[in-house]
DNA sequence: GTTCGTGCAAACGGTTTGCAACAAT
DNA sequence: ATTGTTGCAAACCGTTTGCACGAAC
């Protein structure tokens, strides 16, 4: 584990009493908090944590590299008619979500996951349409 | 396309003409529409249509297999220290977010989508994670 | 004194809930 | 009469914003 203030420091990040007890958990945590898990956790000490700080804090973490924001949970919906299995493109710049055809991609290893029952496979890309020119 | 009425019949869904007007737009789009951008669109045709109902039909429809809801949007987010490329495993009981090895799955056919600059790839499965017995 | 970080409260946007009116059976 | 559907409003939850106080350089 290495020294989180000098972590903080290589990354230009000022380490406040706040920013180094949210780094603490957040860094070193292996499941996926939410801001308000984050917040819940870190509170216990040093109690006068504001939501809006744990709020800056992440964002400042996910612009530095330290972290990355997924949108894994719940919450905001995307309604899809297309039932059957495919994946998805999301265009970075527009917000655009695009279909991707199950049958052009194929995912090979999940025999690996013996943990697990699987019961949907999906590949996320992300990244730019491009424009025709 | 198949008679829209005669399809939520087929799923015991009452074909009155909120559910219609939803139907016909979000089942027939090539669109990701949130739930407010349909409530935006089919309020052109049918303009005392309520958020709830909107809700309420998509919700009841994506239980009886006519659409998806698909988390893909931005919104509410999990924070995850891990910074480098992996893929996601959900649990869809418990909510729990577990990271997959990069290294575990391989991914292949990205060469064909050659409208796109692929930035990110990411595998997500969901399913149940086995209980030891 | 200027910049940066924090905390509070309010606002915001998407989603959910409770309830009364209505339609269908 | 019972059930199912709708619309409105309020509540709710996660997130963002505005502003004033305080600390650090």
């Amino acid at each position: 584990m290495p020294n989180i203030i000098e972590l903080l420091r290589e990354r230009g990040v000022q380490p406040t009493p706040q920013r180094i007890a949210v780094a603490e958990f957040v860094l070193t945590t292996d499941t996926h908090p939410s801001a308000d898990e984050v917040w819940a956790k870190v509170r216990d000490r040093c109690p006068t944590l504001s939501r809006a700080t744990v709020y800056n804090t992440l964002h400042l973490f996910a612009e530095r590299g330290l972290l990355r924001t997924q949108p894994l949970r719940e919450g905001v919906a995307a309604f899809d008619p297309h039932v059957g299995p495919h994946h998805h493109f999301i265009d970075e710049e527009s917000g655009e979500i695009l279909d991707v055809p199950w049958d052009a991609i194929r995912v090979t290893g999940e025999e690996a996951l013996t943990d697990f029952e699987i019961r949907d496979v999906q590949v996320i890309f992300r990244g730019r349409r491009k424009r025709p020119e």
